[in-house]
RNA sequence: GGGUGGAUUCCCGAGUGGCCAAAGGGGACAGACUGUAAAUCUGUUGGCAUAGCCUUCGGAGGUUCGAAUCCUCCUCCACCCA
């Protein structure tokens, strides 16, 4: 680390900032000896982070712990972001109650790069040490390989809950998803952390990570673990593939109208692990004078503004008490070019219409929409499902609460 | 290697010759009530311009007037024994 950067502020301080919103520390006392020995030497610690690109897009659920290492390169210690993959394609079997499909290494390294830019609006990459694991793993020969495995008892695995629950469940368990907690593991061996982060679900492979650095003779990583974020539906760990997650690079719209729908039981989670609000003014909006919604609009908007910014988050609340509560057409509403061809006299039919416009995948579906009086032209409710439509162009179609589509007609030559 | 039980629609799961596009639940969607919250109620949930027709119950064949259901082979999975 450069002199002229950040100073170590002093250890209390470090350790309130690092410790907020965790719920495991393994140890605490190590930690505390971390920090101090860090700031003795000035040498800052070494904070690692794996992610494994899965999918293409990271969630403010993900984003979570990528903050809390924001916070600790914010005090000048240096972060590692080991992009997974390697393990990305094993599967994390943390907390999940199947084999992950197996993903193709070309889809990985597809998604690695998104995952990256979209790290770096959390992130100042040009202070993170940024590693793939594969750089290691690709030169692992299999007598390698077995000899991390010995390390790990299947009594051992089998301690952890999720395996113990689908072995009884007679759900299959396939034999890397053990392997995965060691790669998890090596990768601490491999740049030397000081501490690891990771959700809840992520304990047992940070631990392996510790069992590991110590038999290698190396000082044993901290383990901190931040709190999992359910996803809008408040049911489940927020995960793309259940879709039911809030992308950290979705429009302010979108953000504030899925941040709307949580449940009330949730504000508090969110607003603690996915806005940038201290404790004292989540206190203040969670107080009960303060109705639900008022809070939940300002939770909305904090985490829009996390990010993009003030404005954008004040335009998207604007924009959603617009369309929800005066029950007015948003502000921009999407073109979608219909071709003249589909035209019979001018008119075409609403089902069609419907699919034509992406709010159904086939005429039954759409037909459905119309029967049920979700379907709508113009505010003019539409409900016989084989009407046919004169289609004028700039009329707004909607289809259920928040689907709206502009008709723009286009000739084909 | 030997034995047993399985594979059904988005998921779980019923169905053992016609009454089956297939119960029930979950989820999802739409509507009512609201605050795009929760709870509740109603409806929908294979496709088709839909009183009708077409495709679907792991795959391929077969029996039958008729098969998710019976037979043969195949694929995959779980469990028990070794």
């Amino acid at each position: 680390m450069n002199p002229g950067d950040t100073m170590l502020k002093d250890v209390d301080e470090q350790l309130e900032i690092v410790l907020r919103g965790t719920v495991d520390v393994v140890t605490k006392e190590e930690l505390i000896k971390k920090f101090k020995k860090s700031q003795e030497e000035n040498r800052p610690l070494r904070v690692k982070l794996g992610l494994d690109p899965t999918a293409p897009d990271i969630h403010i659920g993900n984003a979570v712990p990528i903050h809390k290492l924001r916070a600790f390169q914010s005090l000048g210690h240096t972060a590692v972001l080991i992009i997974g993959d390697y393990t990305a394609t094993v599967g994390d079997p943390s907390g999940v109650n199947k084999t992950r499909p197996i993903i193709t290494y070309e889809k990985v390294l597809e998604n690695a790069k998104t995952y990256l830019s979209q790290a770096g609006k959390i992130l100042d990459l040009k202070k993170t040490e940024v590693l793939y694991n594969s750089e290691w793993f690709k030169k692992m020969t299999f007598h390698d390989v077995i000899q991390l495995a010995s390390k790990m008892t299947v009594a051992r695995m089998m301690e952890r809950d999720d395996f113990t629950k689908r072995y009884n469940a007679g759900i299959p368990i396939s034999v890397h998803e053990f392997i995965y907690p060691l790669m998890q593991g090596y990768d601490s061996l491999m740049v030397r952390s000081d501490v690891e982060l990771g959700g809840t679900d992520q304990l047992f492979s940070l631990l392996v990570g510790r069992d590991l650095q110590r038999d290698a003779g190396i000082e044993p990583q901290v383990a901190l673990t931040t709190m999992l974020l359910e996803g809008i539906d408040g049911n489940k760990k927020m995960s793309k593939s259940l879709g039911n997650y809030i992308g950290i690079t979705e429009s302010p719209g979108e953000m504030f109208g899925k941040a709307m729908s949580i449940p009330d039981n949730l504000m508090r989670k969110y607003f603690e692990l996915a806005t940038d609000l201290n404790s004292d003014e989540i206190n203040k909006l969670l107080n009960v004078d303060i109705h639900p919604r008022t809070a939940k609009a300002a939770m909305a908007k904090a985490i829009v503004q996390r990010y993009h910014n003030a404005k954008d988050a004040e335009s998207a609340a604007a924009e959603f008490d617009r369309i929800f509560k005066e029950h007015a057409l948003p502000d921009k509403i999407p073109d979608i070019e219909i071709l003249s061809t589909e035209l019979v006299n001018g008119r075409i039919w609403v089902a069609r219409l419907i699919v034509l416009c992406g709010f159904a995948t086939t005429n039954s579906e759409a037909r459905r929409l119309v029967q049920q009086g979700g379907v709508s032209i113009n505010n003019d409710p539409i409900q016989d499902p084989t009407l046919n439509i004169e289609v004028k162009p700039g009329m707004v179609l909607k289809v259920g609460k928040r689907r709206f589509a502009r008709i723009v007609l286009k000739e084909s030559f």
